[in-house]
DNA sequence: CTGAAAGCGCTTACAG
DNA sequence: CTGAAAGCGCTTACAG
């Protein structure tokens, strides 16, 4: 490969020339300017993008971040990750998936990283991988929020969890329902921590004792539960249990997907018998269920799209007010899977 | 940012020794390991992973291209990523999202890519992509057939789309269908011009006319026909031109989806008036789905696991026998969508 | 508008 | 096993 050398002698000009034609740092005269891109072209050369990255100290790459080993791209991430990569496009930006191995977390990964912030998706209660940005001094933005103690600055994007418990809560009340049973993100989430929190709350303002089976947390992706998770669930306090439920949360489409399975094994259908609500999920394909699916929207192409202009304000990149803590509104969008009791 | 100097100076040895504590490429005594390692966790160093690669010439990350503009993760591409990721943390590789906008195509990017080689996705019939990566001389590897004229020595994973379209056919012409529709792929694809020649051939040895209403191709992004996709067409044979289809394939799960909610409308059902076959989707929600879906295991997640074993060979990290295009098996998982004439 | 020189923070022969 | 020095390929004050 060509280096800015062999272009500033084929172009008869200084290598600080060359740099200049490329990053359009400083003017340069039209004429040099040609001179300097046909030798370029003839020598088939690129500026070398690491080389750049070492002087300017940056790298023009974002990570996102995902926990290694309980981690599982699912519709939600799907959406949320197109609006990162379309946003941080328009910036420049590269996207860096980072999967920090649980066991690097411990010892200090072996070199720093080579992005200039952070995005972490899935946050834990307390999660390593803001202890390790925190420590490294990389700026990040959390999806959901995070509890690490000696973490003050952070700055989150997050749907208002809380209100859309209440909002789903108050939906299936309205409708007459008060056998709910919730199925839960993964427990070691924070916006699990969260929904339960709201979840107690709305239980508790209606006068609803809170029953052990009423809440199920997502099994980690490394156990044998997990692609089960919500028809084993189900069957289990319907049939086995024999408690009474009206209606169910799920908290993604894949979940009540597998809800929906087990309410037919069980000879029973969805609305008639059974209410199902999903928190998270791909709208379109919910919308084309059979029934269709009533859920939340999170707008989580948003929520990628908005995490990425927040990182770009703490990188120096945009001008604006922005808050710490930024919140995607959510809204109900009604299909045929819940009914009136 | 502590750096090596002032760790060499710290624990009172050279830059090069605590290079090599840190690299590990020469042995290092144990007693100066150990001071090296306590200066660096006073001084919270860690090496300059940018500075590093300036000199190695490796950055440790392989690229995923995806077209720009036209592209949007579906459930296949999550399996895949999935796998990608989880193989390439194997060799200690990470991995950037690239999605190269149309007009850097054209004036060759401005700088080069930051990665030791890349995963071209959904690669186009004439692909500009793979010219640049050619021409930047970075390995890579495609995910399906290319035919750029000047590129020789490519390696492709692959499925087998001839056979994945006459082992469908087979499956629905036993059944005894002679009248089906095919959602392709939308039609700039490789994938979408093999699967097309394949279904071709498999009409004509069966005597089958081919009519223009028989097979169609999903529309761009950009387009605002996107989101109908499977709806509008299925409606429009069915309904306007009134033409006889009794099975209908769908490119993927939101195809399918979208098949059904028209099939529905058009007050029929699945798989009693119409028989569906799914190309590529979630297997776990096509199994959940009411009626369950019978659709072809394409092992994204090993096509992606393989992309990076036959990448990490090409860059001299893997040994072994790898041929230069590798096909991942396929095979068809039966659920209730198909039923016999 | 352009050039000469220092420097970004590492690794790597070379020498001992 | 360790050190001194050159060099990776750029950018950036500084000077003109």
């Amino acid at each position: 490969m060509a280096k800015i050398d062999d272009v500033a002698r084929l172009a008869g000009v200084s290598k600080g020339t060359v740099s200049n034609v490329f990053s359009q740092k400083r003017p340069t005269s039209e004429k040099v300017t040609d001179k300097v891109l046909e030798a370029s072209r003839e020598l088939n050369y690129v500026p070398n993008h690491i080389a750049r990255s070492l002087v300017t100290k940056k790298t023009m790459a974002i990570g996102l971040t995902i926990p290694h080993g309980n981690f599982f791209f699912n519709t939600f991430h799907n959406q949320f990750i197109n609006g990162v990569i379309l946003e941080a496009s328009h910036y420049g930006y590269r996207v860096l998936l980072d999967m920090v191995p649980v066991e690097k977390v411990k010892t200090p990964s072996l070199a720093s990283y080579p992005i200039d912030g952070a995005i972490v998706l899935g946050p834990t209660e307390e999660d390593e991988r803001i202890n390790l940005l925190h420590l490294n001094q990389i700026p990040f933005v959390t999806i959901g929020k995070i509890f690490n103690a000696n973490v003050k600055d952070a700055s989150t994007v997050n749907n208002d969890n809380f209100q859309i418990i209440r909002d789903i809560c108050s939906y299936l009340i309205d409708k007459g329902h008060r056998s709910m049973m919730f199925l839960n993100a993964n427990e070691l989430m924070t916006v699990a921590i969260e929904r339960r929190e709201a979840f107690i709350e709305v239980l508790t303002n209606h006068q609803i004792d809170l029953q052990e089976h009423m809440i199920h947390y997502k099994p980690a992706l490394t156990s044998s539960k997990y692609m089960n998770y919500g028809y084993d669930e189900t069957v289990h306090v319907l049939s086995e249990l024999k408690e009474r439920v009206t209606a169910i949360i799920a908290d993604d489409d894949r979940t009540a997907f597998s809800v929906m399975n087990a309410i037919k094994d069980l000879g029973l259908s969805v609305p008639e018998d059974l209410s199902l609500f999903v928190i998270c999920g791909d709208l379109s394909m919910m919308h084309k269920a059979t029934p269709s699916l009533t859920g939340m929207d999170l707008q989580s192409s948003e929520l990628g799209v908005h995490s990425v202009r927040l990182l770009m304000h703490k990188l120096g990149i945009l001008d604006g007010d922005f808050p710490e803590h930024m919140i995607i509104s959510s809204k109900i969008i009604e299909g045929d899977s819940c009914s009136s009791l």
